[in-house]
Parts: C-alpha cells; sequence; structure tokens
DNA sequence: TCAGTCAATTCAGATTCTGAAGTGACCTGC
DNA sequence: GCAGGTCACTTCAGAATCTGAATTGACTGA
C-alpha cells in the first residue's frame, strides 16, 4: 500500500499520519509553534530542501493546516501561519518533544514551555478527560468500534 | 540536509521526529498500542509492505522503542514488544488520533479510549504540569536554552 | 548599477519505497 | 509422507521521492 492511501483508511491516526505524520512536516510545525513564518526561516531551520519546503507547504495549505498570507505586496510576499486546525497539532508535537527530552537528549531540554496562564515552566502531559488524572499507555484500553472492527478483520487475507 | 542528520541536531523534537517521526512507524505503534505483537499482524493491518516493515522493526529494535521476544523454539518465532520508551510514546500517538478524530473523521471515532483507573470513556488531552489545566498552543511559550539559540543563529547563512 | 533578499522552481542523481515473488523452517490434515 | 499452510522474513526491479545545487524573477537599498 502506497503512503498515499493511508489518507483514506477509516482509522483517523491513519488519516492524520497521511497528512503529518512525516519529518519534514514535523519540523515546519515545530518553527510556526517556534513562531517562524517565513520560508526561508523554514529553509534554515528545518535543513529541508527548498523543492521539498515548498511542496510541503503546498499540501498543509491545501489541507487546511496552514494559511498563506501576503504580508507584502510590492514585492508579492507570503507568509504562513497556522489555522485552528494546525494549531490544535500542539499536542502531538509536544508530545514527541517531551518524549525526546525523556529518552533522547542529554542535559537540559533545548526547549522549555512556560503556561502563561500560571507562569510556570511546565511538563505538558497526557490526563484524563474525565478525572484528571495523567494517563499512560498501560492506562488505556482501546475500544474499536464496530465498524471498524469489522473493516479491520475484513482486511485478512486478500490473495 | 538528509533526513538522517535529524538524529544529530541538538533539538530533541527533531531528534524524536528522526526516530518515530515518519508515515510507516506511526502505523506500527498505532498497531502496538492496540495490543498485536507479530509481524504478519503488522503487515496486515498497516499496508506497509514486508520489506519497509522488517527495516523499521530492525531499527525500532536497534534504538530501544521496542524489543524482540522468541515466543517460540521450533519454529522460532518472534514477536515485537514496546519496551518503556516505547510505551512512553503513547502520548504522540493518541495526540495525533485525537486531532484526526477532531478534523479529519466524519461521525463517531473509530477507537475510543477506556481510562482503566476511572473507569470513563476519555479524549486524553494536555494539561499543564504545574496548575492541571488544559494547554493549547496559545496557554505556552516556548523558550530557548541559551546554547541552543546560539546554535539556531549560527546556522544563518552557510554559503 | 550592483549586490542582496525572498520565495520559490528546475533538474539530475541518489535514496527509498512498492509489489511481487521467493525462502526456509516448521506444522497440520489426509 | 507429502501437499498445503503459516510465519517471518529477504530479494529485486521498477517507481516514487528526496537532495543539493543552480537558477529565476520581482523587488530593495546603497
Amino acid at each position: 500500500m502506497a503512503r498515499a492511501d493511508l489518507a483514506r483508511q477509516t482509522c483517523t491516526i491513519a488519516r492524520a499520519v497521511a497528512l503529518v505524520g512525516d519529518e519534514w512536516t514535523f519540523m515546519i510545525l515545530r518553527e510556526m509553534f517556534l513562531g517562524h513564518r517565513r520560508f526561508d526561516e523554514f529553509l534554515r531551520h528545518t535543513g529541508a530542501s527548498a523543492a521539498l519546503l515548498s511542496q510541503r507547504l503546498k499540501k498543509l495549505e491545501a489541507e487546511g493546516v496552514i494559511r498563506r498570507e501576503a504580508y507584502s505586496e510590492r514585492p508579492v510576499r507570503h507568509e504562513y501561519r497556522l489555522t485552528a486546525m494546525g494549531r490544535d497539532l500542539w499536542p502531538a508535537v509536544i508530545a514527541l518533544k517531551q518524549w525526546g527530552d525523556r529518552w533522547l537528549g542529554e542535559g537540559p531540554a533545548p526547549v522549555e514551555i512556560v503556561h502563561k496562564a500560571c507562569g510556570c515552566v511546565t511538563e505538558p502531559r497526557m490526563t484524563c478527560s474525565a478525572c484528571g488524572e495523567p494517563m499512560a499507555a498501560h492506562d488505556a484500553e482501546p475500544r474499536l468500534s464496530d465498524p471498524f472492527r469489522t473493516e479491520r478483520h475484513a482486511t485478512r487475507k486478500q490473495s
């Protein structure tokens, strides 16, 4: 199955992954959450090639994750900003950062997050929306919806 | 810059992305969090080709994200399990799922998460570790460490 | 006028991925 | 005792994607 076909699956993880689940898209999102907006800033800080960057920005714009806005006429110059949909990817990027800090970093984290509301440096974490307790993999039991389970079993053997 | 060079950056997001930030790795992690462990289950449910799957599993094992364990001698058969490091990726996968459910799904979510401790269906969310409030992009102010800031500025123009 | 900025595009060569076929060690049923 | 199946892969050619470097075009600023 080709990568692009993930977008047509029922599973919303697969769809999300098809859209934003690649190396350079995460790098672009990181830069955007650090406050950058311009093509050449992405170019410098992500390390992606110009061709790839251009292509990814087009894709993200087409899917509604970012918005392209003119910040100058003459010459026409655009910058890229996250839409509400894009900003909502913050937890995904932060989750990767937390994991990287914990398992791949040495010394202090290169980026700290300050929670504006309380003023503290925070280690954002996943909590249960019902009881508010922090959650990890072993606290969670996934429950497949009936149509999804059926679909998955149907994909048994396709010879 | 090649994809592989991301692993050598100071930024822990870049390192995390170099290791697990690609389409098929997320698909494999999804399956593992759904409880699957075997090569052919991954093959069927992720849609990845056998060659790619084999290569990714090797990489994840080499980096300590998963562990390969014999579940039968004669014939020797292995299964793959998440290590503590791997299980700790749960928030990242769940963050993508939540985003996919919100922005890309139609109808009810294909997978629900039950919080074992409280028994409720939950919508896991990012909260501040200091004050416990839910957090989103606009509540967060990233603060770069001095060495990291210096490193980033050094990468201005490399002609 | 000349260098520089910014947002790209183009293109050849390198890398990676796909899909299909094959392998080898076993098991199961007849 | 052997055909067919399972499981965990490997191999390989052709397709797709990515990289790095050069180039473009519309400007600005000195």
